[in-house]
DNA sequence: TGCTGTTTGTTCATGATTGAACTATGATGT
DNA sequence: ACATCATAGTTCAATCATGAACAAACAGCA
């Protein structure tokens, strides 16, 4: 099947690739439990902080910018808005769109989360040069734009 | 909230882990739309890889090497026995355990998925050195071992 | 042996995510 | 203006992972 390098896990790009998502899964469980306490699931989250940095957005907006479908975005927001988290409103000017705003309820409980989730990169990243943290954010970076464009 | 440094996306780090997962992100949706000629999800291959390192392996010890539930292995092997994947034999000596085998079929398909695997981590990791792809590695294995023991 | 506690795997109800249909609205071109 | 096509959001069925409860099998010890 494979030419010299018949077992992956004898290739380097495919052994810190594999630790790059074994990493990325542990964070992930460990967030969860962090923003336990706080009724936030990760995918809220996610909204949260997207609809702080772009406030306004439309579902649609959200949805790519978030790489999940349309209908996730759907039912991921009634449980926000009915904790007074964020709120939607029509488009003046397009009927179809719903705008999304954070409430100040919703921008303070965003406020603990990141204090939890910085926390927890904090220490993920403490034994790390901050050198080092950068060039792997660039070589992420560059991971994503070569891929996310199908 | 925080302190002096008010919004996480000026953090380094937390900007440099965004990064993390988005390009996880990114590569498990490439993985995903190119096992799908082989008839495969990333799960399943996921149980075929750590077969093909530890046959003999019981579910539980699979569930455990694999982030998992162990429920979620029982539904997972119907389908890769169905497909004559894998076959489960039962412990000699402990009847509680089922012990896990790759068919000759299933290792060749495993070496084709793997093949497909390789050439998407290739492709993603082309554009950085073979020193930064490791210390990178390095990185997230420290991560994932500070992160694992809960 | 009999009692107790543990481990393995399964079952089941639950919650999350997806993609395909559907509606309502808007945009385009003739 | 009208027909056509595209877009925003919703609904729904299907898929998947999870954790709790359970049965069977083991282990340890009186």
């Amino acid at each position: 099947m494979n030419k010299q390098q018949r077992l992956p896990w004898e290739n380097p790009r495919f052994r810190n690739w594999i630790a790059v998502v074994r990493a990325e899964k542990a964070v992930v469980r460990a967030l969860s439990q962090a923003l336990a306490p706080l009724g936030l699931k990760i995918a809220q989250l996610d909204v949260l902080m997207n609809l702080y940095r772009h406030p306004g957005t439309s579902q649609h907006e959200l949805a790519r910018r978030l790489l999940v479908g349309r209908s996730n975005i759907t039912m991921l927001l009634p449980q926000l808005e009915q904790q007074n988290l964020l709120r939607r409103e029509g488009d003046a000017k397009d009927k179809r769109i719903m705008r999304l705003y954070l409430t100040d309820e919703g921008e303070a409980l965003l406020m603990k989360a990141l204090d939890v989730y910085m926390a927890l990169i904090d220490r993920a990243m403490a034994q790390s040069s901050p050198e080092l943290c950068d060039a792997m954010g660039e070589q992420m970076r560059r991971i994503a734009d070569e891929l996310e464009g199908e």
